[in-house]
DNA sequence: AGCGCCGTAATTGTATACAAAGTTAAGTCA
DNA sequence: TGACTTAACTTTGTATACAATTACGGCGCT
């Protein structure tokens, strides 16, 4: 009623272009044609190729020398430099947030987010991932602005747009999977540590921390592969991934 | 005659503003005025906004929420948070090279680029700028490209075009300064020390000397803002700094 | 004089039109 | 049969047209 705000042509193209890529709707290596994406969409080809513009940035898709783009086959190697690759940037932003000290208002979020994640793995047997997975993600995302830096916000946001370095990649649709139940409880406890080690201006520590735990995020991707029939369905962008 | 690759409109357009914006030819916060740009820039609308969409995300332009975009007005601490971008993602890219090792064919460029960049500097009292600052400038492409993964190659290039992040920003027109001529001597001693860290595998030294280099360009930004009134028109960019 | 309101002019966001390339397929020749 | 040529057809890149907002300036009101 009151958040009303227009959604334009453009966000739509890109959301809707996004989670058709994502779902693995197109085939890796054949050109996406803008005319029947359009319709498909609902809109012209003007916000279309705005979307698919940023997308190529994104890394989601690739532009072809001919003309046009494709959707990008992704490698085991792709995706665990992109997970490096968020693991340095967050680590730099953790490091700064504890050496310049973090913006108040932003470490009293933290603790409250931090809490909420503890209550949710508090009972091994029935964790609660509904809660975990949209709280996981506002803490990484509180972690890039600790710093106070816009600077820094916007590249470790950027770094979790990565295709499949994001925070939340492997965590969805994982209720099932007794390993991973252990795998947030770790993850959670990395939290507490990181948090604290800002806290406590070890800059060194945190950013350690931060990177150690970006390679939670590997040993998930590595299992995930292993376990493929049974999850593909499951873990967004899997389909993207080359079988090879 | 062979080189003869087609230039797009789109192309024109973002070379064309981004050198406008550079030059300091528009107004911080006051909004580009995209009929009369794609007029001057001899273009149609439609490429124009692409590349201003292109610089938006490079972090020259930013949205304005009413429609449009306007060049960003950077602060000391937006280029010195830059700068430890680049540190940090530089650091990381060397680190991986010196862990993963080097591809070899680069490895040897690498090595041809610090015999040029050596000579260029041997002489204290007639240093060759125009060979140093090209050299400078491919040393740290392939520094990005030395790990061997294309994901990292393309973090590192986005982080030296971050607005007066590159490391080149501050090189231009110092040739008459001599505190400068220190620097580069300083400078070319730490891509030596780097390289061969790599080479030697040493991870984690590679990555804190490329974090250390990075500095030196913190250094000398601070050092042109003292002088701001000699150089403000030798250093590109340098008039989107703010002056309060 | 200062502040708010309204109408006009300018500007953006989006759709469509069009020309230049690229792609595909049929047909011809070796 | 297979490769090359050519012609029709798609598809993209760019320009232009149009409608919905937005910015601006004058006018009236307090």
């Amino acid at each position: 009623m009151q958040n009303q705000q227009k959604i334009s042509q453009y966000d739509k193209a890109l959301m809707g272009l996004r989670s058709l890529v994502w779902s693995g709707e197109f085939e890796a290596s054949t050109r996406l044609p803008e005319v029947s994406l359009a319709q498909r969409l609902g809109i012209s080809r003007t916000p279309l190729r705005q979307a698919m513009g940023q997308l190529v940035d994104e890394g989601l898709l690739e532009r072809i020398e001919t003309g046009g783009c494709r959707v990008v086959s992704f490698t085991m190697d792709n995706i665990i430099d992109a997970i490096e690759v968020r693991g340095a940037i967050e680590g730099m932003a953790a490091r700064l947030a504890a050496e310049r000290g973090m913006v108040p208002e932003l470490a009293q979020e933290c603790r409250k987010v931090l809490d909420v994640l503890d209550a949710a793995v508090s009972d091994p047997r029935n964790i609660d991932f509904d809660t975990y997975v949209p709280y996981n993600a506002r803490f990484h995302e509180l972690l890039g602005r600790l710093a106070g830096s816009t600077v820094v916000e916007r590249e470790v946001e950027r770094a979790c747009r990565l295709p499949l370095a994001s925070p939340s990649a492997f965590l969805q649709g994982q209720e099932l999977i007794p390993d991973f139940r252990v795998s947030l409880r770790i993850g959670q406890d990395q939290h507490r540590s990181l948090f604290n080690a800002i806290q406590d201006r070890e800059g060194s520590r945190a950013e350690a921390l931060a990177r150690e735990h970006a390679r939670l995020a590997r040993r998930n991707l590595k299992f995930v592969i292993s376990e493929r029939p049974n999850l593909a369905s499951r873990v967004p962008g899997l389909a993207l991934v080359a079988t090879t």
